[in-house]
DNA sequence: AGTTACAAACAGACCGGTTGGTATGGCGGA
DNA sequence: TCCGCCATACCAACCGGTCTGTTTGTAACT
């Protein structure tokens, strides 16, 4: 792997355990064992460049996932089902969930940077497109879908937010068994 | 209002807006007007100690909130819509929502500082024992009524997630019409 | 093929500014 | 006089970012 795509990688997981401001520079080319001659020579921009790069890396990593997912089973109830699933064994087995969530990033930044946010809102667009593609697939009128899918992330993306909460995964077990009620 | 409480009060909001390291205790001290020596005499231990506490009157402060709306309304259902909409309003007037949400400081600390975590829990447990207990009133049986609750907590606190993120007030509006269908 | 030229890639010292935290001093009331 | 309350000055550590080099790869020309 080459040294950009390097720093990227271990940067989008940082950022995604410690959210931003959390993480230093120096942490990142620490743990990437280079210095910061050569991340300033790839992002010249620095730091904010890097995030909006790891943000878009990310979209694409979160989404080729999901879709994956979804074209596997024939519906959504099954498709959705099945993904949260995933995300508990993630939690489970690794303690955090890095897969989905980049919440703290939101929250912090949503009110400091629009660049930042308005990566985050086209990453949460897709993720809903992709829900709203089979919905809509599964027969259900255009308004319906769009409403379903928009409980669907809001519901999924607050179940990640309780486990690593209650470090329990609990509240993603119970989403994963009610969801089926919300898509009908 | 005393010096202790003027501080709790301000750092409460700085720390929902922008989150626990993104505010600067010299932040903190220049909206409250005064100076370092006076935060260290009432919070000797620092500005963890200060969030926690903050943590702790937001705990009190939200639940009453909610269990006014909870008690004013009859059902769950009710209640909840109501709820939901005075964030919208909250929302669409403010440009923020300062009410409900710390989902900036979970998802910061919760892998960085566990007596923070578990403060943040605790809230989160106290808002969803206000709806199992409203859905217990209503009928429904205790594991159904658990199941319920943390549905809802998750998919609020997703919701608020996404209004910040789109800068916008539908998807908790769509959570607002939809919440029904989960009550059930 | 051998030499030159140049730019990409990286290293690390250094910068001003800010961080959370401390130590000291003063001041009004009991 | 003593003590709670607060202000000021100061600290080391760290922040993101810039700087000047040095190394390395590679293309061009003789």
């Amino acid at each position: 792997m080459d040294t950009k795509s390097l720093i990227i990688d271990i940067a989008t997981t940082l950022f995604q355990q410690k959210g931003y401001i959390g993480v230093g520079l120096n942490e990142i080319l620490k743990a990437c064992n280079m210095s910061k001659g050569s991340l300033y020579h790839h992002f010249p921009n620095g730091k904010e460049e890097l995030l909006i790069v790891c943000l878009q890396t990310l979209e694409d990593t979160i989404t080729k996932d999901i879709e994956e997912i979804f074209e596997r089973y024939p519906t959504t109830k099954e498709a959705s089902k099945a993904m949260i699933e995933k995300l508990v064994v993630n939690f489970e087995t690794e303690g955090t969930i890095t897969g989905y969530t980049f919440s703290s990033i939101v929250s912090e930044m949503a009110s400091l940077s629009d660049p930042v946010r308005n990566a985050c809102a086209h990453l949460y667009q897709k993720i809903q497109g992709i829900y709203l593609d089979k919905l809509l697939a599964d027969g259900f009128s255009k308004e319906k879908a769009h409403s379903i899918a928009v409980m669907m992330t809001a519901t999924i993306e607050g179940g990640m937010l309780l486990c690593l909460t209650q470090k329990a995964s609990e509240p993603l077990k119970i989403i994963s068994q009610a969801l089926p009620k919300l898509i009908s």
